[in-house]
DNA sequence: GGCCTTCTGTGCGCTGCCGTACATAAGGCG
DNA sequence: CGCCTTATGTACGGCAGCGCACAGAAGGCC
């Protein structure tokens, strides 16, 4: 078990959802919030399995996926810094069919389900913040359900690569074709192919499981509407929250 | 406007979810259900539109689904007298970018917007139950989305007739395959052609509009696992309602 | 530095679905 | 009853993505 570095450790306000809530809410939970040091492939959750925490990523980034019974995976959605993982917690179900890994390495905190339930049946900002977050995530899982049915996999690609950036402060991705094939769904070859394309294209530049983001702009135009609807909603959701009561 | 004959209207508890109600929460909503006709084809809600009602089906069944910028569409989930229509309104969020549509003609009761966020701020039973359902609702669109990706027409369009027939008292379901296709965001003609083999098989039997199940166990063997999965899904997050706090 | 694992590139043939175009049939309506 | 709208059947070429098979390249490790 790799114990992160403390300074590499970011404070928990790191993460927007908790930066959004009022001084008075964020004070309750922060003697609960434990950090945890979040590796890559870390399986924060498992399907059908009890959840005993929720977590809080700062620097890291979650896939929420589904894996078939022949093996196939698929990704329905992601969450880094501006949300949390764990939300069948405090909706009522205490289960998902899903699992939820970590994708990107780095860092988050947690806290114990029985405390978060409290908080959030505590009539306080937070049960409106965690509710308008679980209405973004859905807004994005269900874009994915679109963009699976109508697009190409090299636009699928592209918002993927926005998605990531999103939720990073480097352009920089750790990631193989083949992990990344998981979480479209494709064949890792159908990856190699369009990001060879975007990388013709001077957009992107990778080798042996890394990959720079050049020319951002250059993504958003070449990626389908998904992306701009999701983040939207996201922005609309999340941004404008009342910091009091 | 029809105005539906009164003999074919169905009481509010109809609906499972008014049903599942504690007797107390039931009596408080009870005065603010309006009873509504639901035609085929009526947009309950547009996408991004203010929603100034809640909707909860008694005989009629309610799609949501995605528009993309080219015409083309896709069920994102559906919804009979299961559930309600609305969910972003309670959760927080107002509107949603996708269009709610009644697929299968019937009825409903609907609530009005602050009335039912108000229901839903006292934290009765009401909160959980709606929680709980949005739970479930989440776990269908994640598995449409999984079934878009991996699963062939014939197999999705067999889970579209489950969806259908669980939320219908008969075996007869009016829709045409242009709809059908709509729904699947499929070919027409690849709706025609999935449908033609289960009904050589005989497990259906169709013409023009009308779609007759013969052999449900028969469509049961022939889906791909997303159906059973989100049918577990909501058995086990709405059956279970503790009815006393 | 050399080996060996792991990742990436490429080339097949195959299949499922798309786009298009048109033929036929069913049923409502006057 | 006959017409006309609307639904369904069928056919054909095209292509995106799949499954498989292997070659090359990069980088970690001893």
């Amino acid at each position: 078990m790799v114990k992160p570095r403390s300074a590499s450790r970011l404070q928990p306000r790191a993460n927007r959802l908790l930066a959004s809530l009022p001084d008075a809410d964020y004070q309750a939970l922060l003697p609960h919030l434990e950090p945890m040091a979040m590796p890559l492939g870390l399986a924060v959750y498992e399907s059908g399995g009890l959840q005993g925490f929720v977590v809080f990523p700062t620097d890291s980034i979650v896939s929420l996926l589904y894996v078939l019974e022949t093996g196939a995976s698929t990704e329905i959605a992601v969450t880094g810094r501006e949300g949390l993982v764990g939300i069948s917690l405090f909706m009522g179900g205490e289960t998902t069919p899903s699992r939820a890994v970590v994708q990107s390495a780095g860092h988050g905190y947690r806290v114990r389900a029985a405390v978060l339930k409290r908080q959030f049946e505590a009539r306080g900002e937070l049960q409106h913040l965690l509710l308008r977050f679980t209405q973004a995530l859905i807004t994005q899982m269900t874009q994915t359900a679109v963009c699976n049915r109508h697009h190409a996999v090299e636009q699928q690609l592209c918002r993927w690569l926005l998605l990531m950036l999103d939720r990073l402060s480097s352009s920089e991705l750790r990631m193989t074709q083949e992990l990344i094939a998981n979480m479209l769904g494709v064949r890792r070859e159908g990856v190699t192919e369009a990001a060879g394309k975007l990388q013709a294209q001077g957009l992107i530049e990778y080798r042996r499981g890394r990959i720079v983001v050049l020319d951002r702009p250059g993504l958003e135009a070449r990626v389908c509407e998904c992306y701009a609807v999701v983040k939207r909603e996201y922005d609309r959701l999340l941004a404008a929250v009342t910091p009091v009561r």
